[in-house]
RNA sequence: GGAGAGAUGGCAGAGUGGUCGAAUGCGGCGGUCUUGAAAACCGUUGAGGGUCACACCUCCGGGGGUUCGAAUCCCUCUCUCUCCGCCA
């Protein structure tokens, strides 16, 4: 949620920045602004009612003890004119505080200066790519069929259990999945990150705290007998981790890692794009979190992105990165780096990592913040990462690597998966 | 599922109607001592709103009530803990 002062201050700024994501936010701004100028003017007014009530309350107490009983029987009457109105005023006050803060909600993060103006994907900005292409046979197959040929995933039989969406692996499909899990984990450990291992459902505050809820609510699987959702990523439990925090500077930064399996409704998203391993409703990802001094943020965000090529070369895939334009940018993002992995034989780029800054977006929300040595406290910036989410990494790796022998295991992973050919 | 206890500052933990935004300890910050550090000692230190700065207001899990006055009494909701049952 941004911040009321920057919309207070900065207002200008703040709406040619959402302007860029193709909004038209003045109007709602402006009802923001006016929201929040009256409540400011009523509870001003309300503060001057409750001081009078205050000092009349100690007045008529030490009247009491001093034994002047009907002087302050006399003064009850005007206690009791303030009482009513403050009340009434509270009331008002009150609604226009719940106002405030659901349109403000409804406003999604103000992109970095850097993001490029645009409405879709079409507009999203190569940064990087990297050198390995690779060319493959005209016969190559698609990990479906490779995953059927090899018998590692059944997609039949997960919908004979749960649905569609919820692939069941075998074999030396699981045991890839499981070596790609305690891969990724074991780079981001090295790279400084502490491992979590956090809870699988969450309870609403923590729905409200990353931005999931209000609005997404549909995208989470929900549990009704005890109102906990299912996590759709790591990204929930982990960061929520920090609600309610305040931390001193020394604590800085604070990174961790987390494999969770992540559940997803995807409602009305049905078609071509989720054939095979492209997009489940329940998937397996390994994630990255930061919270970071606004003044480092950018840097530890180039830092996470650097970390994230390391894992893509250690596994010999094609892939490369896009800034995210200001029409395709999440909402709660303020720059987002999309790493895209070259399917060959779907002849087709696919998502698997998405690193953003929020800046203070979900810190705000999150009530996240840090004490510095004079006492002053500021919003955290937090950060966060896939590295990497699983699916689509398998069917790049069973697509990519495929031979007329077999699947080759690349070399870092072999230790995990202790075979280095599927055949 | 049954019974009981509890929710107070960054943390732990006192506080049962006004003198309480709140004892004490830990932690944080500043200092003394020390070549330096540790220990010890002294001082300081809750959060939010509001203001140029003060003033002032709010906050003792959430909501409501009683009272001139509530951390404290009442109602209600949520959550946590303990014991029993069940159980990986």
């Amino acid at each position: 949620m941004l911040e009321l002062h920057t919309i207070r201050e900065s207002k200008e700024q703040v709406i040619a920045a959402l302007s860029k994501r193709g909004l038209d936010p003045r109007e709602q701004i402006e009802h923001i602004q006016a929201l929040d100028e009256s409540r400011r003017a009523l509870q001003t007014e309300l503060d001057a009612l409750l001081a009078e009530s205050n000092a009349l309350a100690k007045e008529i107490g030490s009247l009491f003890k001093s034994g002047k009983a009907a002087e302050a029987e006399g003064l009850k009457a005007r206690t009791a004119e303030l009482k009513e109105r403050s009340k009434s005023i509270q009331e008002t006050l009150n609604e226009k505080a719940d106002a405030l803060t659901a349109a403000l909600y409804q406003l999604p993060n103000t992109p970095h200066d850097s993001v490029p103006p645009g409405r879709s994907e079409a507009d999203n900005k190569e940064v990087f790519k990297s050198q390995n292409t690779l060319v493959l046979d005209e016969d190559a197959l698609p990990h479906w069929d490779l995953a059927k040929k090899y018998d590692l995933i059944d997609f039949e039989l997960g919908v004979k259990i749960a649905g569609a969406g919820f692939p069941v692996y075998k074999g030396k499909g699981a045991r890839l999945q499981r070596a790609l899990i305690s891969f990724f984990l074991d780079r981001n450990i090295e790279a400084g990150y502490q491992e979590i291992q956090p809870p699988h459902l969450v309870n609403e505050a923590s729905g409200y705290g990353t931005g999931q809820l209000p609005d997404k609510e549909g995208q989470m699987y929900h549990v009704t007998a005890d109102n906990l959702y299912l996590i759709p990523t790591a990204e929930v439990p982990v960061t929520n981790l920090l609600r309610d925090v305040l931390l001193q500077e020394s604590e800085l930064p604070i990174t961790m890692t987390a494999y969770t399996p992540c559940f997803r409704r995807e409602a009305g998203s049905y078609g071509s794009d989720v054939r095979g391993l492209n997009r489940l409703h329940q998937f397996d990802k390994v994630e990255i979190v930061r919270v970071e001094k606004p003044e480092n943020s950018y840097q530890a965000l180039e830092g996470m992105v650097e970390h994230v090529k390391t894992l893509l070369e250690a596994l010999e895939l094609p892939y490369r990165i896009l800034q995210l334009c200001a029409g395709d940018l999440g909402f709660t993002s303020a720059l987002t780096y999309d790493f895209e992995v070259y399917s060959a034989a779907q002849k087709r780029w696919l998502e698997i990592s998405s690193v953003s800054n929020f800046e203070t977006f979900q810190s705000n929300r999150l009530k996240l913040r840090i004490k510095d040595a004079h006492g002053q406290k500021q919003l955290a910036h937090t950060l966060n990462g896939s590295a990497l989410a699983l699916p689509r990494v398998l069917a790049a790796l069973l697509e990519n690597h495929q031979t007329k022998e077999g699947i080759r295991i690349p070399k870092a992973l072999v230790p995990y998966t202790q075979f280095d050919q599927i055949a």
